[in-house]
DNA sequence: CGTACGTTTGATCTTTCTCAATAATGGTGG
DNA sequence: CCACCATTATTGAGAAAGATCAAACGTACG
């Protein structure tokens, strides 16, 4: 069966990507019950304070997870790709601690929280295999503490485009030199900890410095070592499988 | 048994606060071999880059997790308190992403890799359990995020004051309005995302306020609600468990 | 009792924010 | 296909939060 035709087929590739599930355990994931959205950008997909019944898997599209001051300034958590599992956060804690909206439009998968629960709780491989994921989850959050907390805005700036394009390379959404930057300004700036104004100007010096090329969101980095050092990019934190030996190479 | 005589003791209590184990998983908990070590304050549990082979619990003291930006910056991701198991991270990921450091002076009690993973995976409640553990720390990190990303210093340094006035006081080792910090002003500096000297500035200004009362690195909160609120301080994200009936309550 | 580390204070400088206005851009109905 | 509208992007000028630099002051501890 090729997965592509499946809903969850882009997740599981990746899942097995860190580890190698026996047959039954694949085909336990993907015999999950499962219903299938289309979305809209901005609609929610677990909203904070939430009791959470379902565990979504993003199919198709963007995300972004989010919180939001008293003062009402928005922090962005981490950007969803197609493949990610939303709310692994959610199987096993009863109230959700911030939000999730669709960043673009999109398709996503809603899985029972229970036949999850139970499938990682009763198949070691799958409970070991998501937990590996939940952990890189948090791995890229101390990234993000760092970029926040001890990078200037041009080193913020570069970090997170090296980081959308290792990410989606790695889920072959994004080829060789360049990608689509699915959001906009305001919502790097949210995710940076800036404001959309400075965002703009610092993008306009990184391309100035020749670290990437724009047209309209579509972002081109030609010289791909330079824009990691402006950056202080290492992707070790991205737990990216068999990638040891690359890092190691360089 | 009284479990405060076994070094697991403090741990497992918090475990059990969060998920009730069975009789035979408790047991498989305290029998897990372990070796403690008394520490110094500034000794390393983990290095970034390293390959662990234990998985530590904090018996007594404190900790800190950390990582260090090409410029030499050092941001603090978190603070560990006895009973916190601190390499949760470590039992499926195979490479550290960052580095684990003694606050304090204390002890740790290393359990080996193995013996830890075959627990998680073999016995549901215990998998089910310190899955919990750590997404209640992704949950802390990305209140961290938020934390630095889109609160200004007076807000962060209150903020901070109250996320461990509930951690400790929810580990029973701080009592009623106040409690002694275990951090340097150059450390809480570091896990904030400011300079000393302007932590330095805000604890006055706090102080100035009202807010806090300060007698060597003793904190106190004479209005513990107004402290919250300059730092806008909610603890929903902390997940302490039977306490939505207590937000409920306010 | 001196040394090292942590805290406090002042003066100045930078980065980034704020406010405000203008220009692109994409989508929509006619 | 075109005019219009709502976003989004860009630019400038001034303000502010926080950083940096430098020095003095405490306090614990060997």
């Amino acid at each position: 069966m090729d997965p592509h035709q499946h809903p969850l087929g882009r997740f599981l590739r990746d899942v097995e990507r860190h580890y190698r599930l026996p047959d039954d355990d694949r085909r336990a994931l993907l015999d999950l019950p499962l219903r299938q959205r289309q979305l809209d950008a901005g609609s929610y997909l677990v909203r904070e304070g939430s009791v959470p019944s379902v565990c979504s898997v993003l199919v198709e599209g963007f995300a972004y997870r989010q919180k939001v001051t008293g003062e009402g300034a928005r922090q962005i958590l981490s950007v969803c790709i197609a493949g990610d599992a939303i709310d692994l956060q959610n199987i096993f804690l009863d109230i959700s601690d911030h939000a999730v909206q669709m960043l673009t439009r999109g398709t996503v998968a809603d899985v029972p929280r229970e036949a999850l629960q139970e499938l990682v709780l009763t198949r070691p491989a799958i409970g070991r295999v998501l937990i590996q994921l939940t952990l890189i989850e948090a791995s890229i959050l101390r990234e993000w503490v760092v970029n926040v907390g001890r990078r200037d805005a041009r080193e913020r700036i570069a970090h997170i485009l090296c980081e959308f394009a290792v990410r989606l390379e790695t889920r072959g959404l994004a080829s060789g030199d360049g990608f689509e930057l699915p959001m906009t300004q305001e919502q790097l700036a949210d995710a940076t900890g800036l404001t959309s104004v400075h965002v703009n100007r610092v993008l306009k010096a990184l391309e100035a410095d020749g670290l990437i090329e724009r047209r309209r969101r579509h972002i081109q980095y030609p010289n791909w070592r330079a824009l990691q050092d402006a950056g202080d990019f290492s992707r070790r934190y991205l737990h990216v499988p068999g990638e040891d030996l690359i890092e190691a190479a360089i």
